[in-house]
DNA sequence: CCCAATGAGTTGCGGATTGAAACCATCATG
DNA sequence: CATGATGGTTTCAATCCGCAACTCATTGGG
């Protein structure tokens, strides 16, 4: 998936230097992050994935591989005897944050008011508040009271 | 960008009851997010977008465009007399927390310990505490404390 | 044992999307 | 007027994607 040359060996980055980049590299395409979405709601098999997403066989193929091959999912036999499963990693799970986020500025921004859309709730089925990014002291922080610092 | 038939009229997304989906049928492409982080680092210019990011040209003509028409940035006469600028709108800047949820899965999994990478940081200077999904009492959340709730 | 169904892919192919590079128009400056 | 910067558009080849058909290995009955 990378697009840039780079001079030296090993896997070669959009932008090295950006852990957005970095992450978009290996997840930043149309399906991938569907395909978390439907493994952390309890998707396990290939058709089970397949039919949640839509998704095209040959493609789905290709994603599963990928994010197995970067560690976001392990394939593995069912504990139920003999089938093929495909689970989240530590690292996949750690996704949650970043599928949560597409989640609540979705439902802010891409349906119209009064529009039904499926939530995310909690075990005792409380919507899950809104994620805001705060500093240390708690004071809530935006684009415009941070900025990116170059690698030193 | 939608990928699925309607039978009825209207923008037809991947999966209409997924806020989810729908974000990702708006900026889940292999640059989109890119733009959105240099806008909200300060880029302004086609010119500097391009630059930024790599970009081929007609894919950021292309993309500039869509961002726009979905609301997520504005073109403006730059205050500075005649030459034309993008700028962020509300819902752009909204995306926040999806860029830095992003950032911060990219810094916990896809740097090789120690590897220098860029940071976000406050205005004194202070790194950006990570971002962690809580329920109303403050209890810590993840994928498997919460299910998405189909819309009635 | 034979037949069908299911799961998990693979293959082939046409059409859509992307990337690289060249081209073009409009200013501003020297 | 020549040069350069800005903001694109055009062209064309390469890639990606969706669809449908095919394979192959297991079950599950009858």
């Amino acid at each position: 998936m990378p697009r840039i040359t780079t001079r030296s060996s090993g896997p070669d980055w959009t932008d090295p230097d950006c852990p957005v980049a970095r992450t978009l590299d290996l997840v930043g395409d149309r399906w991938s992050l569907l395909v978390i979405r439907d493994a952390m709601d309890g998707a396990r098999s290939f058709t089970e994935f397949q039919r949640r997403t839509g998704i095209a066989r040959n493609i789905l193929t290709d994603r599963l591989r990928k994010l197995t091959a970067h560690g976001l999912l392990v394939q593995r036999t069912a504990p139920s005897g003999r089938r093929q499963e495909y689970a989240l990693t530590d690292a996949g799970r750690d996704l949650f944050p970043v599928i949560l986020t597409l989640r609540q500025w979705g439902e802010r921004h891409a349906f119209t008011p009064g529009e039904p859309h499926s939530t995310l709730v909690d075990q005792h089925g409380a919507p899950v508040p809104a994620l805001v990014p705060a500093g240390t002291d708690g004071t809530p922080l935006d684009a415009d009271t941070t900025h990116v610092q170059k690698p030193r």
